[in-house]
RNA sequence: GGGGUCGUCGUCCAGUUUGGUCUAGGAUACCAGCCUGGGGCGCUGGCGAUCGUGAGUUCAAAUCUCACCGACCCCA
């Protein structure tokens, strides 16, 4: 095989798999700029199939789109302490333009709280004028310093970011179950990508809120990496930037503020759960192309059958996101490898031998089963096999999940099942920071969440033996 | 954060150990033509590289030295 195909196992070489994939499916490419990554239009198109969905669950939820500029003034930036020391080893600047140097230097946005603050406290005066749930998609940049990696650790990153703003403390917390149920319903029904939501701990949470929540995926080498989150601010951002109103009594309060983000981290995340040593699986849901037919014909036949192909493409573009690959100048061997790489999910291919016996041959790329379908069931084949492929990649995915799961009684049980069985270990823990940080000292797992629903019955820390009524995940992370 | 491997046509690699044979070789991709077409098919011809960047050593550097940049891997 020619140096086309993926030539590294994903069992055996994960970090060089990961990168073949990428590379090879063209789903993106390296840029000049170190951890700054080109998505090419396949990429390009599975964000667009994710923002697409979720754009549409938060306007239904009430969420506006705004946009805010790139550029940050530094004197915003230093506004809230803790969010500025938490974000400043990571900030580029500008500093000059052309010749002249600025004044005040630039800051290209790490996260947009800053910059929309300064002007929601002008905006809000009133009880009237809350609660303000807006939305912005855009890109930001965090000059990481650890290596990057493409989609999971880049530099420039796609995201959302949701900033809302309620005059009470319970509104603004009730709004967390909500954003978060369409962060779950976007991994799992979209992505087909199960993971553990919970609370972040205080070390960890996002830097300027009083709380934070995250969607924790397992990947395939046993390491945890964080999806969505969702952050209660309180009212620090609140009092930083003066986002105050005045009441039904005319008392001036603090607002209450949360924040929360998707990225094309979900991207990276998908590759690696679903992909296989052939190439990328792609969700039906979240694939731009759903259904491929691959006409297959000699100098005889070629007319009829490329005939009979549009019409079947007719017939489908009704129902799905579907491709006719027409291309006389590949084989349909090298179709056939080059729409599974891509991870197409379905292949429909249709030859002189199908139209004498009214049927066409389907190929699923999960499963790589290969079937004949009568001509006049093509349609619902089409639908009942996407569902199924669906639905068999999120169980999958689950079922990797729930075995790579276990519980850890006290730091041996824990070190065995973080460097011998990898995945998450479900530990009791003390919730004190000394005890968190000999986790990762023993172990080098940190803690990457605790689940919302928390046991009735107290345990003892993993590490202290202290009696407790919290339990936490435990994973070597990303 | 610490350690390691690597950087040569678009891509993957040989050549570096022992400087001269390199006017840098192969495969693949690409272009033209033929042939084919149900799993990356075959044949002929063609295009394509100031050897990551910068300095140094030398009569002579892809090859030796130093620095920088970048990619990848392992560990925390």
């Amino acid at each position: 095989m020619s140096e086309k195909g993926i030539n590294a196992k994903k069992a055996d070489d994960f970090d060089d798999w990961y990168t073949q994939v990428i590379l090879k499916s063209e789903l993106a490419d390296y840029s000049p700029v170190s951890g700054c990554l080109v998505f090419r239009p396949l990429a390009y198109s599975i964000w667009e199939q994710i923002q697409q969905a979720t754009d549409s669950m938060f306007k239904a939820a009430g969420i506006r789109n705004v946009y805010f500029p790139l550029l940050i003034p530094e004197r915003l930036l230093r506004k809230e302490q803790q969010h500025v020391e938490g974000f400043a080893p990571e900030v580029a600047w500008v500093t000059e333009t052309g010749e002249t140097k600025l004044d005040e230097r630039l800051a290209i946005r790490p996260t947009s709280e800053t910059i929309m603050y300064e002007s929601f406290s002008k905006w809000i005066r009133s009880w009237r004028d809350l609660p303000l749930r807006l939305n912005q998609w855009n890109n930001v940049l965090r000059w990481e310093f650890k290596h990057p990696t493409p989609f999971l650790r880049s530099r420039e990153f796609l995201w959302n970011e949701g900033h809302t703003v309620f005059a009470t403390r319970e509104e603004a917390e009730a709004e967390r179950d909500q954003i978060l149920g369409i962060y779950k319903e976007i991994t799992e029904d979209y992505l087909a990508l199960p993971g553990v939501i919970g609370k972040k701990t205080e070390s960890e949470k996002f830097a300027g809120a009083v709380a934070s929540y995250s969607i924790e995926h397992l990947m395939p080498d046993g390491k945890a990496i964080q999806g969505p989150d969702f952050h209660l601010d309180g009212q620090n951002f609140a009092r930083a930037f003066e986002i105050s109103y005045l009441d039904r009594e005319g008392k001036r309060q603090f607002a209450w503020q949360n924040t929360f983000a998707i990225t094309t981290r979900e991207i990276g995340v998908m590759v690696a759960t679903h992909s296989d040593d052939r190439g990328l699986v792609i969700p039906p849901k979240v694939a731009p192309v759903q259904v491929v037919i691959v006409p297959i014909f000699d100098v005889k036949s070629r007319i009829e059958v490329v005939d009979a192909a549009s019409k079947l493409r007719e017939r489908l573009s009704q129902i799905a996101r579907v491709h006719l690959d027409d291309r006389d100048y590949y084989t349909p061997g090298w179709k056939f490898n080059e729409w599974e790489m891509k991870g197409i999910p379905l292949r429909i291919e249709l030859g002189p031998r199908d139209i004498l016996s009214k049927r066409v041959v389907f190929v699923r790329r999960d499963s790589m089963k290969k079937w004949d379908v009568q001509s006049d069931r093509v349609e619902e084949e089409v639908l009942s096999t996407l569902k199924d492929i669906q639905q068999s990649l999120y169980s999958k995915a689950k079922a990797f999940l729930e075995n790579n799961t276990h519980a850890a009684e006290d730091l041996t049980e824990l070190k065995d099942v973080i460097s011998r069985m990898k995945g998450f270990a479900l530990v009791h823990w003390c919730e004190s920071p000394e005890c968190e940080k000999k986790i990762k000292e023993e172990t080098g797992a940190k803690i990457t969440n605790m689940p919302l629903n928390q046991p009735e019955e107290p345990g003892k820390c993993v590490i202290c033996g202290r009696e407790t009524g919290t339990i936490a995940y435990v994973a070597r992370s990303y």
